[in-house]
DNA sequence: CCAAAACCTGAAGCCTTCCTCATATTCTGA
DNA sequence: TCAGAATATGAGGAAGGCTTCAGGTTTTGG
């Protein structure tokens, strides 16, 4: 049960006026932007907000410190990730078993990869924060959709719902990055994400009613 | 094709004498218990070598750098996970497939959790690493291991080893990873991994003979 | 027993980083 | 229009980390 995020890890203010909303952004931007090029022993404050285009000051008025702008970013990813599943979710409700777990890891899959590089980036910084909270977070909002949406498949009953969604997302989601460290090519990734497929077909046709 | 690790790297000399080995292996533990207490940000030369009761001078005698320390004490580890898998693949040379998976499982998932949190300390310290090449030599060397097992399976005959390779492996290390992540309870872990299990096999069942 | 090799010590130099603050600029609302 | 709020600046203080090296101690091999 995580609480709170740490106090000295919430933003310290938040923009009122848009110049300040496209200063946010842009040191967010350039957090990636360093992260990818060097990952978290090159992040400096200063190189953030020299690539962000504005003065360290300016940095420290939103983020008390450095570990709290890549908290920020990483929840502001997760946040971004788990509305998509959430989209995916209640777009299935109703729906056949097959076609929830497809829909279910083409989205998560899609959402990877489609700035591989970003993901593999945040996947790393994320690594040395106290990210439970984070982690904990993000698992029970996207297991609260995905738990419902197989609840409601017309096809199969469950005698165990939690189980079979913690079984699902965690092949699922443990799948995907591994994939991502091994750095699989287009070619092995395709096979694998087809593979992956029918592995979580064939556990859920024990649930066909 | 990852080349040999980068030069600055490699541990500086091996010790000789018998002292000296013991230092090397306190240094190593002191490593894992600094990184238990606070992570890679908390894990100095200093506080190393305090804990290991050995001077800074002696640590630079056998690794150049502060990198190079967690560079190696993650190869040892990956090492000797390696040569567990290799040896579990060994013993089921010629078997039927469910119990390979059994078998892989069994190894790989105790492996991870005997010790969970030098694993979770580990899985966070090597995030910041260049880790490509340690990744890379440890998946090319253990992919041979499972491939020749898969291979030799009794009852099976597969039309493209490597790629349901592929698939198992990742599967498997991805899911034990991600459970990990989550920080799921003993509970939710054995009915996962037997869950795990299942799908695999179901998996499996595709390549009968 | 002794010389050479292996090993250990830890204070100190050098460098980088984080973060603050006093000041300047820009914006907003009445 | 203009006062006050919001935003931006960036040099510099303070702290701490990494690494070296000159000089000791212990071990080994003959």
């Amino acid at each position: 049960m995580p609480g709170p995020p740490p106090t000295a890890l919430q933003p310290r203010k938040t923009p009122r006026q848009s110049r300040s909303r496209v200063t946010v952004e842009a040191i967010f931007e350039a957090t990636i932007q360093v992260l990818l090029r060097g990952g978290m022993n090159e992040l400096t404050t200063t190189r953030v907000a020299e690539r962000a285009g504005v003065s360290v000051g300016t940095m420290y008025q939103y983020f008390p410190n450095k570990q709290a702008l890549v908290y920020a970013l990483n929840a502001r990813y997760l946040d971004a990730l788990a509305a998509r599943i959430e989209a995916t979710c209640r777009e299935h409700a109703g729906a056949p078993l097959g076609q929830m777990v497809e829909a279910l890891i083409n989205t998560y899959w899609t959402a990877k990869t489609e700035r591989a590089d970003v993901t593999r980036a945040l996947y790393r910084s994320v690594a040395e924060l106290n990210n439970d909270v984070l982690i904990h977070a993000f698992a029970e909002r996207v297991d609260r959709a995905t738990t419902e949406m197989l609840a409601s498949a017309c096809d199969a009953v469950f005698p165990d719902v939690p189980r079979a969604n913690l079984a699902l997302v965690t092949v699922i989601y443990g799948t995907v990055r591994n994939a991502f460290e091994r750095g699989v090519s287009d070619q092995e990734a395709a096979a694998l994400r087809q593979d992956l497929t029918t592995m979580c077909r064939a556990y859920l046709a024990n649930f066909r009613a």
